[in-house]
DNA sequence: AGAAAGGGAGAACGTGCGTTCTCCATGCTG
DNA sequence: CAGCATGGAGAACGCACGTTCTCCCTTTCT
């Protein structure tokens, strides 16, 4: 099997084992059983548990946001872009093994004992919120906007991770768009 | 030394250790030297470390919610008790040793795998969650207000978390303040 | 074909930790 | 004073898991 291969199935499995059960409940060996991949070639890739965790996270990064933007940039009005960020929310917490958000998890789990991990994660709100200042600006509005939008998803990514719910990604949605009403006046 | 003080002795421990360090990373023999109970005792208190951290939860619910109730209920005004819950969340988010929710915390360490912590945490987020209600009921306005509010508590409480900031509890309450005076009319 | 390198399966090693046990000191009871 | 319960200190036990090692098979190069 190939190098770069063996790393694609590591890392999908890893990530559906870390996301699943969190990650100080799987082993490595939950890895290898998983994804096929021995131990000797997992640690050829990654050479401790930690190196694993932070590709996990790094990959899910890219293709989390990759995701976001995919949906909002199908919208053309960028008041509307702005609450599809809400309507992509809502889709993911409904997907089947939505366990809330990845990394706050695993600020959750690891954040007082894994300085990689805090960075990994504060990397990753810092680029959501640097999305949504985006969008917040392409539709000509103000910026303190944007960090109350960022705390509505936040607070709903939080809350149906907890219940189990999609409610709050509409609720959120609401609230988005009474204040880009009383924003826009 | 008395029953109930080495008790509460073991659960002033445990409390500053679990939610400093992450309850994984802490382990009996730490709440031991910390606490000054002996692992005998201990044991005789909680039967298994499960027990700890239940009791630990519910210790802290209940401070929690009495310590904001209380500084809310300084307010006379009905809508400024409303935006008083951010001005808490502010000071609290200020205090040394802050390091986000204890349960959304608690919860991305253990919801995957305890049963019993992920119901705590819910049982304390639905408690807050109530109380808002009742405040947004106070003051005569709309119930889907409260769920907008609580999602911008939350979503407040898990950025100054990862971000070690206090900002976005001003940013929750400017938000909270632009809802309020868009539901009022 | 023979040698050598790579990889898989799984045993082995070391450590950390939840939990229990041993041993001893202390103080109370008859 | 004898005896007994209580509790502390810390060793001991069992297990899980991160990491490494052993053994054997396969493939490839000469």
């Amino acid at each position: 099997m190939d190098s770069a291969t063996a790393r694609e199935q590591a890392l999908d499995a890893a990530e559906e084992l870390f996301y699943g059960r969190g990650i100080q409940a799987v082993g490595m060996d939950d890895v290898r059983g998983a994804s096929g991949v021995s131990l000797k070639r997992l640690y050829q890739l990654f050479p401790a548990k930690e190196q694993l965790v932070e590709a996990y996270l790094e990959r899910r990064d890219v293709r989390w946001r990759g995701r976001l933007a995919e949906h909002v940039a199908r919208c053309g009005d960028p008041q509307e872009r702005i609450l599809a960020v809400f309507d992509w929310l809502e889709s993911w917490f409904g997907e089947d093994g939505f366990r809330g958000c990845a990394w706050i998890n695993s600020y959750g789990e690891l954040g007082a004992t894994s300085a990689r991990v805090t960075a990994q994660v504060r990397a990753h709100k810092g680029a959501f919120r640097r999305y949504l200042d985006g969008l917040v600006a392409d539709a000509g509005l103000p910026g303190a906007l944007a960090g109350q939008l960022f705390l509505l998803a936040e607070g709903a990514m939080v809350t149906a991770g907890i219940t189990g719910s999609t409610a709050p990604a509409r609720e959120a949605r609401e609230a988005a768009r009474l204040l880009l009403r009383a924003t826009a006046r």
